[in-house]
RNA sequence: CGCGGGGUAGAGCAGCUGGUAGCUCGUCGGGCUCAUAACCCGGAGGUCGUUGGUUCGAAUCCUUCCCCCGCAA
């Protein structure tokens, strides 16, 4: 009966929360979330998906503003875990917390370590092109992401896998590992795995200086952007004088050497836009200002593109 | 009261310096064609989000509420 203090914030890590409630063999008796901050329209002050799971189950929520000025490590000592498990927590731990349970603390990443440690390794993966990605449990250590890994599951990316689908996959893939992770752990069976650091690599936060597509790149690295920017922040372009969000878009066919971004078709099919290396790209669905997301086709109906004469930005 | 955009035929939009509504697509019928997601002709389909008001008269001006969307977090 392992006694388990619980860090995470978003959606996926309410995954992992879940299936700890559903696991037998531990007890949850803690968990740390991000404070609650105002947040959608109207700025209303809305619970992370981890705390709300957390009150529905009578789980005791910490949210220490800062994990370094001594409150949290108070709060740990106090909660006195055999084990700390990490999940999409979005803070740095300190020693003092990190090493503080007999088991010290584990943490599910979303990537194959030691590639794409950092903050959002699920959007990269899709963004590089990648053929496959995974799940990966370890022992923290106190550089981010650096610690002895313990298992790790992969998983294929579809060519038109968007960033949040394949969230969706992970957190339960990252949900059933963290299980495995602690049987283990616990039977005194899990292995130790250094990370190879000379492999590692490191990515960052999104921000939407990522969105413009640039029509010179090729398709696939286009096309690949488009679905890694989702749900969010979601790639742009601007054509007809507009910024549009695209939200979905294939490989086009008939490029025929045109000028990268320049709309070579406009039908009930999509819009068709030349990009890099002779290719072309088909926009099927997107989303202008002030409206609500819709298929190429539709957006057409209303408002003038044609092709030869209007270009992409 | 965090900022802003929008709710008009099945879909996407225009009209919004007031006079009962138009475009593109779809749909239905007919025609043309070897043929077609092409083209031509014709038809159906809207109490212009909701409430109240101004006016001889409002989609168009003011007001109430509802819903959608973007930014910001």
């Amino acid at each position: 009966m392992l006694k388990i203090l619980f860090m995470g914030t978003p959606d996926f890590a309410a995954e992992s929360l879940k299936a700890l409630t559903e696991y037998k063999n531990c007890e949850v008796a803690g968990v740390f979330t991000q404070p609650d901050r105002p947040s959608g329209r109207g700025m209303a002050t809305v619970f992370s998906p981890v705390k709300q799971l957390a009150v529905e189950y009578g789980i005791p929520v910490f949210q220490p503003q800062k994990m370094r000025d001594g409150t949290a490590a108070d709060i740990v000592r106090k909660i006195d875990p055999e084990i700390i498990v990490v999940v999409a927590f979005g803070r740095i731990l300190p020693d003092e917390i990190i090493y503080y349970p007999t088991y010290g603390s584990v943490n599910i990443h979303a990537s194959l370590l030691p590639k794409y440690r950092g903050s959002s390794p699920i959007q990269w993966s899709v963004i590089n092109g990648d053929s496959v990605t995974g799940v990966t449990s370890m022992y923290m250590a106190t550089e981010m992401d650096t610690g002895d890994m313990i298992y790790s599951v992969e998983t294929p990316i579809g060519e038109f896998e968007t960033s949040g689908e394949l969230s969706d996959r992970l957190k339960v893939m990252g949900a059933e590992l963290l299980i495995k992770t602690l049987e283990d752990i616990e039977a005194g069976i899990a292995p130790r795995i250094p990370q190879d650091s000379s492999k590692a690599t490191y990515v960052s936060m999104l921000d939407k200086s990522l969105c413009p597509i640039d029509w010179n790149d090729p398709a696939r690295m286009i096309i690949k952007k488009i679905y890694g920017l989702q749900p969010w922040p979601v790639a742009v372009t601007v054509m007809g004088g507009k910024e549009l969000k695209i939200f979905a878009a294939e490989y086009g066919t008939n490029a025929d050497g045109s000028e990268p971004g320049t709309v070579i078709r406009a039908d009930a099919s999509g819009i068709e836009v030349a990009c890099g290396s002779g290719q072309s790209v088909l926009i099927k669905e997107l989303q202008a200002p002030g409206k609500k997301r819709m298929p190429a086709s539709a957006y057409l109906n209303g408002c003038r593109i044609t092709a030869g004469t209007d270009r992409c930005q």
